[in-house]
Formats: structure tokens, C-alpha cells, sequence
RNA sequence: GCUCGUAUAGUGUAGUGGCCCAUCAUGAAGGACUCUCAUUCCUUCGACCCGGGUUCAAAUCCCGGUACGAGCACCA
């Protein structure tokens, strides 16, 4: 047709019958940064992240944190923080992270959460809802024991409370909160259906009691104020509806959880929020985390708080050097897929590399120092850079008059080194009291090792903190005095990236 | 056991039927620059789980298998 008719004719028919195959296909080009979030609107959309405040947060929380503020930034939305805090039995809060989160998040985020939200102080909504479901019947009060209704769940069989009428349930919800039930006599359960294909589903628990007089809430105004307390899958869903959240990014762990919530919001004649799932992840050199295995551990005093640096918190991460800028990058990167991972933390340092190497002044630090006596001529004032790609910052200044510098031990191997921009020197005694250098050229006329080196007039004693193993280590050893705040990254030539902890103390934050 | 989910280089990741003998990062190896084993830059290496099917055309869709993970708590 093209040969008889021309291209242009051909053309023609498809501009009128089919356009859309004449539009031009880009090259595809990779996706930057994350998914796109389906049925947005600009400035429409209510994201949240929900931790338990049983500690502070860990690194893993921290992908919660960035994705979801992320696309709350991305759309122009809010970001809510809520703490879903109504187990006081299995993972009771700790009082400290209702101010300790809020203040990591903002840390990591670089901006406050919009909005914060204690589950524990809703209880009266939740309480409105589930009264609701009772007078509604689309749930009911169930006295079976757990063994029972697991007995029901397995086999599709209705459990016989499911009949209870509507005046029996508000009855029985009664005796759930003046006291006469005890934890176990009876729950509250979302009817469902009992043939669902997935048994996770069948009429699932959605309010239970809980002895507050024996396990009270850590918050004073709540403390055993309450007997019922929602469980997540409830408390969730209402509050996400209450919230107006319009987009859900959690864990796949949690994938059930939507479907148990999608059947209460058909209850309620609710819409339920988009839903992104991320896979779990692992990091090689730390295997899982869990906060309450953490605290337990802090506890028995196995590490010395929450910001032990073997601790794969964020409190942790962040005194070690660590900064929100590695740690978002490094969370985008990995973006919200569904795959089950382990990342190797030199991925984690290589945005941590790029983040701080162009601000980190360098330093000189002697592990395991020797002293060395200078024998020759040489001048007596040395310079290096504090930064070499940023002449500007200017430079380091080491004064070697007496004649006396340190240098590492293992550096000692070989006879003939180079003094960073200093000169050549040849060992002349390696197991001499005192060693001594033999002065060569000035200028690096050859290509001999070059070995970092602090004069004797401008070292300070100090402790270089490194965690490794399980182990705190601590090298006691020589830095180059200079006067950089205390939660300044530096580099120590030759060996690494380390933060200022105070005027004596490094803490080694990677190589 | 039942239910759900996932499978692309060593590790992550892009890719929604032709642009893919597959993207980017990280890693490893080599090199350039550099008076740090840093930073930066360059080069090289390396992958679509297996088997069927649909189609002119499959990493992409369907079925089966395998592997891994999660849920089946009066935890979150």
C-alpha cells in the first residue's frame, strides 16, 4: 500500500483510525528514584508510617520513614506519624521514644512529620466503631478459647457466638469493659465468612482485653484506664480512615492485613487506600533486628544503650557517622519492591562515602605510634592540605623543629618511606632506643611508600572507638590536634571516615 | 498442611510483547589523576530460575515445576 499509495496516504488512514501508532516511542529511559504512586493528585495525598514505640527507631524503620516521605514530599502531601502503641503486654511502649522518634524521623527526613497520631489516645473512636459493628452485626463477641476458634477457622465451621443477637453482643461488650471478663474470656471478631479461602481471613479478632491493672500503658494519662484494646488490623483500618490516608506502603508481611481491613472497609462502606508492599531485608553483616530482642539485650546490659554502635539502630548509625542523606539514598535505591534481600552494608558506605568526602577535613591519626628522631637537614615548618580537592580550605601546619615525629608501627616494615609532604626518610635502627630517620630528598623524587606522620609538637592523645565483630574496640593512639566540633566528620588518612565524639575520641565510622 | 507473594550479573535495581546480543548503581580486576590504601575519572568482567504454551515476535502474557519468603497470634 506504502509502494503503491505513498507514505503519506498510508499515514493519513492511520492518523484518523488509529493516531496513537503514530506517535513517536521514546527511548525508554531508566525510572529514577521511585515507583510511580497510582491515582495520586498533587497535594491530595495522606501517607503515614506507623512503628510501635517499643524503642527507638531502627535502620529498617528507617525505609518506612524514607519511602513514605518521599512520596509525600514527591506529591505535595502529609506525612502522618503514628504510634500504633496498643500492646501493653507483648511489646509494651517505652515511655522515651514518644520524643525520640519523632525527633529521629525529622532527622532523617529533614522535615517534621505533618501530622502525629497516638493510637492510645483514640481508644474512644475505636470504641465507637466497634459498637457500631456490634449494633450493625457485622461483628460479634466471641467466648471460644483459641484453641477453639482455631478448631472453627480450620474446619469452615461457624463458630456458634457468630448468632449472638444484637442486644447479647452490646451485653457481652459490656462485661468486656466493667471488669467481669478477664484477658481470654471473650473477643471481638469481624464477621467475615468462614469458607474464605485464606483462613488468615476467617472472622479475624479485632478488639480483645488486656490486664492493665497488672500491664498498664507507659503513658501516665492512659495507664489502666482501658480493658479493651484494639488489635492492629482494626485500630488500623479505622484510623486510617479517620486520617483520610489515601496511600499504604508497608511491609508484604503485612499483605494479609490489607485483606482482613478490605473486609471491614466493605463493612463499613469505606474505600480502601492504595497499597505498595516492599519485600524484607537483611543486611549481610547484621542478619534481622528485632526492637524488642534489642531491648532485652540493653536491658540485660549486653549494650550500653540504645546507641551502642553494634546496635543496628538509627541512633547508632547516626552517632557512628552515618548521615540521613546516605541513609534516604540508600533506601530509594532499593525502592519498593517485593523480593526478599540482603544488602551488604558497603552499600550503605558507598552513600555514606559520597555523602560526607567532600565536607571531611582530612586528619592524621597514629595507630600503635613510634617515635622516630629526624637526622639531616630538613625545614622546619611543614603544610598539607586540610582538603586536597579544595585548596580554599587551607592548610595544615606541622611544626618538626625538635626533630621528633610518630609514625605507625606497621609502617615501619619497610625501611625506605615517604613522610606525606615532608620528605624521604631511610630507617636507620629499627629496633634502636631511639629509632632514627635518616633524612633523604625533600622532593618526591621516587616512588617509595607514602606514610602519614604527626610531628611531636602537635599530637594529642586519643581514642579511636570501632565496632566490629560484636566488639567494641578501642585504639588508643595519636591525632593531629586541631579544633573540629565534637559531631564533625573527618577523614584519618589512610585509614577511614570518622566522626568527633569529643576532644579525645574518634568513633570509626567506615573505610 | 492451608493461603498469599516473589524469582534479571557477586549484591541491589530498570524493564509491563518488538527500542533488550537487557539499564543504572554497587562490587571485583586493571588503568589515569593524586605527596592518603581517600575522592574523581576511564576500561573490563558479569544476569533474564527450569520446562512447556500463546504469538510473526516473550525478560515481559498463560500453565506447570523448583527455590525462597510471609501470613494462618486475644503481637505490631
Amino acid at each position: 500500500m506504502a509502494a503503491e499509495q505513498g507514505v503519506a496516504a498510508l499515514q493519513a488512514i492511520l492518523q484518523t483510525e488509529a493516531p496513537h501508532l503514530l506517535e513517536k516511542r521514546e527511548k525508554k529511559e531508566r525510572r529514577e528514584g521511585l515507583p510511580e504512586l497510582k491515582n495520586a493528585v498533587k497535594g491530595k495525598v495522606v501517607l503515614r508510617f506507623a512503628p510501635n514505640p517499643n524503642g527507638p527507631l531502627s535502620f529498617g524503620h528507617a525505609r518506612g520513614i524514607v519511602i513514605n516521605g518521599n512520596y509525600a514530599k514527591e506529591w505535595d502531601g502529609e506525612l502522618i506519624l503514628r504510634f500504633d502503641d496498643t500492646d501493653t503486654v507483648v511489646k509494651p511502649p517505652l515511655p522515651s521514644a514518644y520524643d525520640q522518634i519523632p525527633e529521629e524521623a525529622e532527622w532523617l527526613l529533614g522535615f517534621k512529620p505533618h501530622r502525629v497520631v497516638i493510637a492510645s489516645e483514640q481508644i474512644p473512636h475505636y470504641y465507637e466503631h466497634a459498637i457500631k459493628m456490634l449494633e450493625e452485626k457485622f461483628g460479634y463477641i466471641c467466648q471460644c478459647s483459641g484453641e477453639d476458634f482455631k478448631e472453627y477457622r480450620v474446619t469452615k465451621t461457624e463458630c456458634p457466638c457468630r448468632s449472638n443477637s444484637r442486644e447479647l453482643n452490646l451485653e457481652l461488650w459490656g462485661k468486656m469493659n466493667d471488669g467481669t471478663f478477664v484477658p481470654g474470656d471473650a473477643v471481638v471478631r469481624v464477621k467475615t465468612s468462614m469458607d474464605l479461602k485464606n483462613p488468615a481471613l476467617r472472622d479475624w479478632p479485632a478488639l480483645r482485653i488486656q490486664n492493665t491493672a497488672q500491664h498498664p500503658h507507659p503513658r501516665p494519662s492512659i495507664g489502666s484506664k482501658y480493658r479493651v484494646w484494639p488489635l492492629l488490623d482494626f485500630q488500623s483500618a479505622v484510623e486510617d480512615h479517620m486520617q483520610g490516608v489515601t496511600h499504604i506502603i508497608r511491609g508484604k508481611d503485612l499483605m494479609d492485613s490489607t485483606r482482613k481491613q478490605t473486609l471491614l472497609y466493605e463493612h463499613f462502606g469505606w474505600t480502601y487506600p492504595e497499597t505498595m508492599y516492599w519485600g524484607r531485608v537483611k543486611v549481610h553483616e547484621w542478619g534481622g533486628f528485632s526492637t524488642s530482642q534489642m531491648r532485652r539485650d540493653i536491658e540485660a546490659g549486653l549494650f550500653s544503650g540504645w546507641d551502642d554502635p553494634r546496635l543496628p539502630t538509627l541512633r547508632a548509625l547516626r552517632k557512628t557517622g552515618i548521615t540521613a542523606d546516605a541513609l534516604r539514598d540508600f533506601w530509594v535505591e532499593l525502592g519498593v519492591t517485593q523480593k526478599d534481600i540482603s544488602v551488604p552494608l558497603s552499600t550503605l558506605y558507598s552513600h555514606n562515602t559520597k555523602s560526607i568526602d567532600d565536607d571531611a577535613p582530612r586528619l592524621s591519626f597514629i595507630r600503635d605510634p613510634v617515635n622516630l628522631t629526624l637526622k639531616g637537614e630538613h625545614p622546619n615548618k611543614v603544610s598539607v592540605e586540610v582538603h586536597p580537592n579544595h585548596p580554599s580550605r587551607g592548610m595544615r601546619h606541622f611544626d618538626v623543629t625538635n626533630n621528633s615525629i610518630w609514625v605507625e608501627k606497621q609502617d615501619l616494615d619497610k625501611s625506605e618511606i615517604r613522610l606525606k609532604g615532608f620528605a624521604n626518610i631511610a630507617i636507620e635502627n629499627q629496633k634502636g632506643n631511639p629509632i632514627t630517620a635518616k633524612i633523604g630528598s625533600v622532593e618526591r623524587n621516587d616512588r617509595r611508600p607514602i606514610i602519614h606522620w604527626l610531628p611531636d609538637s602537635g599530637k594529642t592523645k586519643a581514642t579511636l572507638m570501632l565496632a566490629e565483630d560484636g566488639e567494641i574496640k578501642h585504639f588508643e593512639g595519636l591525632i593531629e590536634a586541631h579544633s573540629y566540633p565534637h559531631g564533625t566528620m573527618v577523614q584519618i588518612e589512610r585509614i577511614g571516615y570518622a566522626r568527633v565524639l569529643d576532644d579525645s575520641t574518634l568513633i570509626f565510622t567506615h573505610s
